[in-house]
RNA sequence: GGGAGCAUAGCUCAGCUGGGAGAGCAUCUGCCUUACAAGCAGAGGGUCACAGGUUCGAGCCCUGUUGUUCCCACCA
């Protein structure tokens, strides 16, 4: 069982051999079983478009840590994986890539170039899956799944015809955002909007009959070629006359009406607006309620069509130009201001997106969001931070419908038909042979794809065998929690509640844990543009996935953003390391009767001590793991593994070690059980090297993934050697900080006198001060004086429950030690005062709690019994 | 226009339900002490952004101010 060590911990020569045991050993395979209770995750599908970045790194080390935290704790912990079609994104990049070769989605054909996106896909989610196993993942991959697998498009088809059948999705011509880039609509959520330097281009509008001219402002005179009116606010006094009168649309000569709406702001501009119903949503509705022709200018491309006259075949903002130079030629520009305004662009490809008429494909949103928003407030999903519900809230109460139609081929297509001969439209899961009106075999099915976040939405329960009723849907449905970025909060995570209100009866998850997205060292974030992302593969290559796992989850709070330094991954390796070498420590002598981690018969102080510390350990980390607090757990776990068990207990263990006999016997023991339990612990956040450590230790389980998670245990609760063993560890600092005080190398060893109340506890731990505070020798007394005693030129330490007597005549400054004496004589004064006041205040005995009451007068206890050593130093030192 | 986060040591950040502020890195001092120099021991350094308030008591709760980041809305 026991093996050696290397002397450095080398991840590269641990991590993909223990990840092919588990693999072998099937640990990460879930399945339906009613001895326990499940516990479920979906893995947020990382899209197929390249290769996984430090957010990635991120959700996976969170999820990985709380499933494997779960498996420990006895649940039938599953974790699905899988990947996303992405259809806007990855069609861009392969678009791209086809570019580069020379040919085009219009050269090789839908089919061909669906044939090319398969194959992108298999190399792409293959390369992703190879990452996420070099995280150390342990998700079920045995049930990975695909958006636009064969499953999740008989979901989406399901989906589709049951929302069409009760109205919820309809087809219609509407306003929606159009990309010229991608060449496609795209929904609400996939515009962002940038302030940008603009200018206002005022245009002066002849009335008809050339009675003078109304003066508009524009922040896009190109559209002037779609304008089917002029709107003034009806109480406007000072265009009341002309409503209903007509005006000359400049340049292009055609006669459109004046007329009143309410959504004209009187005091903005001057209060007469243009009325483009085809490339404004504001001015669709204006055109909707007074029945105004929509003139769409704009190709699909972002170039002047048909409709534009002269200026049909101009780019955009060509047309733009060359318009405001018309203008300008023919006297209708007044003039131009500068103007910041809002532009929205494309969140794939970052081009300005042009708001424009076409028909295509809604969610009806009301009926849909209102169940979904009851099922937060009544508390089914949770959002961690809460402050995230009000995001959802406010998104969901606002929300308009959803155009989920795309003009791309990559992706789920609609399940809709045309009817060639009757125009009947039919909508089915499976491709009808004939029209069900006029029987006609000529149908033609629509051409566009779904929005991927349509599949995405369906993710919870697609994965799982929805539509069918299958034992793993019912067994691991509702899932426990969903860890994201708050970057997704409305594309996927409000999608999947209501889809999951609406198709399951119930939310999606338990809890949403959100998290925040990892920035660079700067504090910026990490964008192909700014060339400052990092690749998790060269981090894990350098320092180990471990440490890149503790370093992101040591980092993290709740909802915030992190910063990503190497310094940091160095710290978690050291971390690594630290842990390592103690092993190293322990394994060096171990006996061969030590062949389990059971804690020895008899215990002595210092042991229950550490196994005490542990047990609060062991509670808090627990309790901190379930509220989804992994940096306070990490922190928690570092600081015991490195301060109490390497800095103290270890070092307390060689002395005993030395000794021999029982008493080293049972140091190791306790030595091995506190480390089996560490192992434990810290196996969440460091899976790889705990599980080697662990087959390298006496254990009690083929595997530390399968270990049972460690309890809070009632009987290793030892307060009362808690406290008597940190008087020892206070002595041993005292003494230490004086000795470096005074510049005295620890290879100058000095006996050491300890006068105490409490004889018992100083004498049981005087090999502890002897070994760690540089003494030849301790010899613990009383208070009283001893007979023939003379510590006049002696150092003195005053610590909790002593003073210290290190005799190191030649290096005592008689002058210095009194100067010293009377700063710690104000300071513990000064202590003294601060806590008398706070105990003669009326409303603190009054009010406060009789515990704090109590902590206050035994903390001025102390002070006082401090003070009068202090004195007494001070009067030997004055003799 | 609406909303949210953040402001704590030189830097990066913890600080759970209010009981006199912590870590890592950096700096300084001394150590190769037989697990670890990726280490050990010690030290310095903070009006917890500002101003009020609640409370016996505020880094933490409330109000306002300033700075900063982000989200939503989109008055042409």
């Amino acid at each position: 069982m026991k093996k050696e060590l290397e002397k450095v911990y080398d991840p590269r020569q641990v991590e993909d051999r223990t990840y092919r045991f588990w693999q072998e050993k099937r640990y990460f395979h879930a399945q339906p079983n009613p001895e326990k209770k499940p516990y479920t995750i979906v893995m947020p599908p990382p899209n197929i478009t390249g290769q996984l970045h430090l957010g990635h790194a991120l959700d996976c080390t969170l999820q990985d840590s709380i499933i494997r935290f779960k498996r420990m704790q006895g649940y039938e912990a599953l974790w699905l994986p899988g990947t996303d079609h992405a259809s806007i994104a990855t069609e861009a990049k392969i678009v791209e890539a086809m570019r580069k070769e020379g040919t085009s989605k219009e050269e090789l054909g839908r089919e061909g170039f669906l044939e090319r996106a398969w194959e992108w896909k298999r190399t792409y989610s293959g390369r992703i899956v190879e990452q996420l196993k070099k995280m150390g993942s342990s998700c079920d991959w045995e049930r990975e799944r695909f958006t636009l697998d064969e499953g999740c498009s008989n979901a989406v088809r399901e989906v589709f015809v049951r929302l069409y059948e009760k109205g919820l999705i309809y087809r219609g011509e509407r306003i929606i955002n159009w990309c010229p880039h991608c060449r496609t609509s795209i929904s609400d959520a996939e515009v962002e909007y940038e302030e940008h330097d603009g200018h206002f281009w005022h245009i002066r509008y002849p009335l008809s009959g050339g009675s003078g001219y109304l003066e508009i402002a524009t922040t896009r005179p190109e559209t002037l070629l779609g304008d089917t009116a002029l709107a003034v606010h009806p109480e406007d006094e000072r265009y009341k006359e002309l409503v209903g009168k007509t005006v000359i649309l400049p340049l292009v000569g055609r006669e459109i009406p004046i007329v009143a709406d309410s959504y004209v702001e009187m005091d903005f501009g001057t209060g007469v607006v243009k009325i483009t119903p085809a490339h404004d949503p504001n001015d669709f509705e204006v055109g909707l309620r007074h029945d105004l022709p929509v003139i769409n200018v704009m190709n699909e491309d972002g170039t002047i069509n048909e409709n534009g006259g002269k200026y049909q075949g101009m780019e955009r903002y060509e047309c733009r130009r060359q318009i405001v130079a018309d203008l300008e030629a023919e006297g209708f520009l007044v003039k131009i201001e500068d103007h910041k305004h809002n532009v929205g662009s494309c969140y794939r490809c970052s081009t300005v997106v042009e708001p424009r008429v076409s028909k295509q494909w809604f969610v009806k949103m009301e009926p849909l969001a209102a169940p979904a928003i009851e099922a937060v407030r009544r508390g089914e999903t949770k959002f961690v931070p809460d402050r995230f519900s009000k995001i959802y809230y406010h998104w969901m109460e606002n929300i308009r419908d959803w155009c989920i139609s795309r003009q791309l081929w990559w992706g789920h297509r609609i399940p809709a038909w045309y009817c060639q001969d009757c125009g009947e439209l039919i909508v089915a899961k499976e491709a009808p042979d004939t029209c069900p009106k006029c029987g006609s075999r000529k149908l033609k099915q629509d051409p566009d794809t779904l929005d991927t976040w349509f599949s995405s939405a369906l993710w919870p329960f697609s994965t799982l065998g929805w539509p069918e009723d299958t034992e793993a849907l019912r067994y691991f449905y509702p899932t426990s929690v969903l860890v994201t970025g708050y970057d997704i909060i409305f594309f996927w995570v409000a999608r999947m509640i209501f889809s999951g209100v609406a198709h399951m009866g119930k939310a999606p998850f338990e809890t949403v844990f959100i998290h925040g997205i990892v920035r660079d060292a700067q504090g910026r974030k990490m964008s192909k543009s700014l060339g400052n992302g990092i690749d998790p593969l060269k981090v894990i290559d350098e320092y180990g996935a471990d440490a890149l796992r503790f370093t992101l989850a040591t980092n993290n709070s709740p909802g915030n953003d992190m910063r990503f330094a190497e310094e940091k991954v160095k710290a978690s390796r050291n971390f690594a390391n630290k842990l390592w070498n103690a092993t190293r420590f322990i394994l060096m002598n171990l006996p061969e009767e030590i062949d389990s981690p059971a804690l020895p018969a008899s215990l002595q102080t210092e042991d229950k001590w550490v196994l005490s510390k542990l047990n609060t350990l062991i509670r808090e980390v627990t309790d901190n793991l379930e509220k989804f607090e992994l940096g306070i757990a990490v922190q928690k776990l570092y600081d015991f593994i490195w301060d109490v068990l390497c800095d103290w207990y270890i070092e307390l263990t060689k002395s005993r070690i030395q000794a021999g006999g029982e008493s080293a016997k049972s140091a190791q023991q306790v030595l091995v059980y506190v480390m089996n339990q560490c192992l434990k612990l810290l196996h969440p956040i460091m899976p790889f090297i705990t599980e080697e450590i662990w087959q390298a230790i006496p254990n009690d389980c083929e595997s530390i993934m399968i270990a049972s998670w460690p309890q809070y245990r009632e009987d290793l609760c030892f307060q009362k050697e808690e406290e008597d063993f940190e008087k020892i560890m206070g002595a041993i600092k005292a003494i230490r900080n004086r000795r470096a005080e005074m510049n005295v190398p620890p290879s100058k060893k000095a006996r050491v006198f300890v006068k105490t109340t409490h004889a018992d506890v100083f004498q049981s731990g005087a090999m502890f001060i002897e070994r760690l505070a540089s003494a030849s020798g301790v010899q613990v007394s009383g208070m009283a004086p001893q007979e023939g005693e003379d510590f006049s030129d002696a150092v003195q330490v005053i610590t909790d429950g002593a003073v210290i007597f290190i005799p190191l005549d030649e290096l005592v400054d008689k002058q210095k030690e009194l100067a010293r004496l009377e700063k710690e004589r104000k300071i513990c004064e000064k202590d003294i005062a601060m806590v008398e006041q706070k105990l003669s205040s009326q409303g603190f005995l009054e009010k406060a709690p009789q515990n704090v009451v109590e902590a206050e007068r035994v903390k001025l206890e102390k002070h006082k019994a401090r003070l009068e050593k202090i004195l007494e130093s001070i009067s030997t030192f004055s003799k």
